[in-house]
RNA sequence: GGCCCCAUCGUCUAUCGGUUAGGACAUCAGGUUUUCAUCCUGAAAAGAGGGGUCCGACUCCCCUUGGGGCUACCA
């Protein structure tokens, strides 16, 4: 291969519903390599299954794609996101929200069906691949006896050995359902280097003659893949590591139509806990899911390029932007084992993220998080406002792993009739009388203030002052009247968010209480 | 079952033959002007096992074990 060829590389996923993490992470990868060597980062879709086709899942892939800010040159776009000035745009007939963008299209498997029936015709006429008139019933069957024997399961090649020239022109005459199988060779030993594997290699008398069209039509991965690959000059494959044992089968298919092969780059599978291949069943997997709960998209990008890669050399670094990850990112230190989820260090890349941000910043994502919750829907109009807001927010920022737990242990910030016990109001074994003398004491200090001193700093300065050395005796129960909770922020912050009057508000109730 | 891939703290990882095997998350302990969180400090925590090669192996080779992936007219 041409070293200096321009790098193409390509996203492909299948519009199945969602963007699964680990195919964000290839794609990540996809994208910091082509940034990385100044080459071309392409999006097409792979929608060959149309069992598993699933509304409306292009359009929202796009845009999960989009809202990461992997952004790609060439391929499939939303319409609404096209500039005018680009070159040879086509409307999707498929989709109808989407046009295709670049001279390599079409994008989208489904729209170049005839592309694959001519070259999979070649390779019928070449003796690469033959006819295939075998009902799913026998093929069944067979795999099970085959099973039953301890065998590995493959086809029989019936249809190789067994139906004539004549009588496949017969049933082509007759419509009759037919796919069409590469043909393996035998006895050969296929041998290929990986960019993160290294030398791997396959007998092909362990490969099954794979079904390249299926009787519907439609190609099969195996086929549209090499052909798409070749047809859009794609320099370099970047997968999952699940491609791997299907290799050779594709590595054959560039050989018997004659085309140059790419590099592959075989990327580690992400894992679940138990340490097998991250699946629904034991979380969430798709992007969607963690742009809901409230993962900024930079954690989300940081977290997951450094599953499966870390730039090493000593290198003690944690967080990375997409452009320090392109500016370092090699496929030489990609790993090969492969990388557990864990949420947790999530959690806290998250809680980094956040802490960066301005309030104005937070405020903004975290509105559409508090419109959600019951707490906030029931809370007066004046909790509601930008500045209340922003004032939780700005208590918030430095406790917040994700932007759906905003509110989440402050709800007292929202409530407009504090409900708690009595008891939580007193401060050690403080006598009822005390604990009026100190509440009263606070009320006092607060009414003193004005409005244009309540400031967390000013708050913080008096009340200290005031608290002298047993601070717990005025600071706690001034603590547990303005927030009827166990945990909270200091009594300052509660304050200085919850405002003069509603302070001593609360303060007052408390003091009836005893 | 067959084939393929993989193997450093619980997890993500550094180390590219010579290190007290380093960092981060999580955990635990202490501190940080009341509780919680943040933050700071500290602790505990790893080269699966066995053979080689070498003056010297976590590092190179082989075997075993373990884990995973694939084994569809799914990708």
């Amino acid at each position: 291969m041409d070293d200096n060829k321009k790098v193409r590389v390509r996203f492909a996923p299948s519009p199945t519903g969602f963007v699964h993490i680990g195919s964000l992470r290839t794609a990540l990868y996809d994208y910091l390599f082509a940034k990385k060597t100044g080459g071309e980062f392409i999006l097409k879709i792979e929608d060959t299954d149309q069992k598993r086709y699933v509304e409306g899942s292009v359009e929202s892939l796009i845009k999960s794609l989009d809202w990461v800010g992997l952004n790609w040159s060439e391929g499939v776009f939303l319409n609404e996101n096209i500039n005018s000035d680009k070159s040879s745009i086509v409307k999707s007939k498929t989709y109808p929200t989407v046009s295709e963008v670049g001279e390599f299209g079409p994008y989208i498997q489904s729209e170049k069906l005839e592309v694959y029936k001519k070259y999979v015709d070649q390779l019928v006429k070449a003796g690469h691949a033959y006819y295939c008139f075998c009902e799913p019933e026998r093929l069944e069957k067979m795999r099970a006896e085959q099973t039953a024997e301890k065998k590995a399961p493959m086809y029989d090649r019936y249809c190789l050995h067994n139906v004539s020239e004549e009588e496949i022109n017969k049933n082509l005459k007759n419509s009759c359902p037919y796919t069409i199988r590469m043909k393996m060779p035998e006895g050969e030993i296929i041998e290929t280097d990986d960019l993160v594997r290294g030398k791997v290699k396959f007998n092909t008398d362990l490969i099954d003659d794979q079904v390249l069209l299926k009787s519907d039509g439609f190609p099969t991965y195996h086929l549209a893949n090499v052909i798409d690959d070749h047809e859009m000059e794609i320099t370099h494959v970047i997968r999952g590591e699940e491609w791997l044992p299907s290799l050779p089968k594709h590595i054959l298919l560039y050989r018997y139509f004659g085309w140059e092969v790419p590099k592959f780059a075989h990327l580690p599978l992400l894992l679940n806990p138990d340490k097998t291949k991250l699946s629904k069943r034991q979380g969430d997997v798709a992007v969607e899911d963690y742009i809901k709960k409230g993962y900024l998209k930079e954690a989300i990008i940081n977290f997951v390029a450094l599953l499966g890669w870390n730039p090493g050399a000593g290198e003690t670094q944690e967080l990375f932007s997409l452009d320090e990850l392109v500016e370092k990112f090699e496929l030489e230190k990609v790993h090969k084992a492969g990388a557990v989820f864990d949420l947790k260090k999530l959690d806290w890349l998250n809680g980094q993220y956040i802490k960066k941000l301005s309030i104005d910043e937070l405020y903004e994502k975290a509105l559409p998080f508090f419109e959600q919750k019951d707490f906030f829907r029931q809370a007066g109009a004046e909790k509601k406002s930008p500045e209340f807001l922003k004032r939780v927010l700005t208590v918030e920022l430095d406790r917040l792993p994700k932007l759906s737990d905003v509110g989440e242990n402050n709800q007292f910030f929202f409530a407009t009739d504090l409900q708690y016990d009595k008891a939580l109001l007193r401060w050690k074994e403080m006598s009822d009388d005390d604990l009026k003398k100190t509440l009263e004491k606070s009320k006092d200090i607060l009414e003193n203030i004005s409005q244009d001193n309540w400031s967390k700093e000013n708050l913080e300065k008096i009340l200290m002052d005031e608290a002298g050395e047993k601070r717990g005796e005025l600071l706690w129960p001034l603590r547990a009247a303005l927030t009827g909770a166990q945990k909270s922020p200091s009594p300052f912050e509660v304050a200085w968010v919850l405002g003069k009057t509603e302070s001593l508000k609360r303060i007052t109730k408390a003091i009836s209480l005893v």
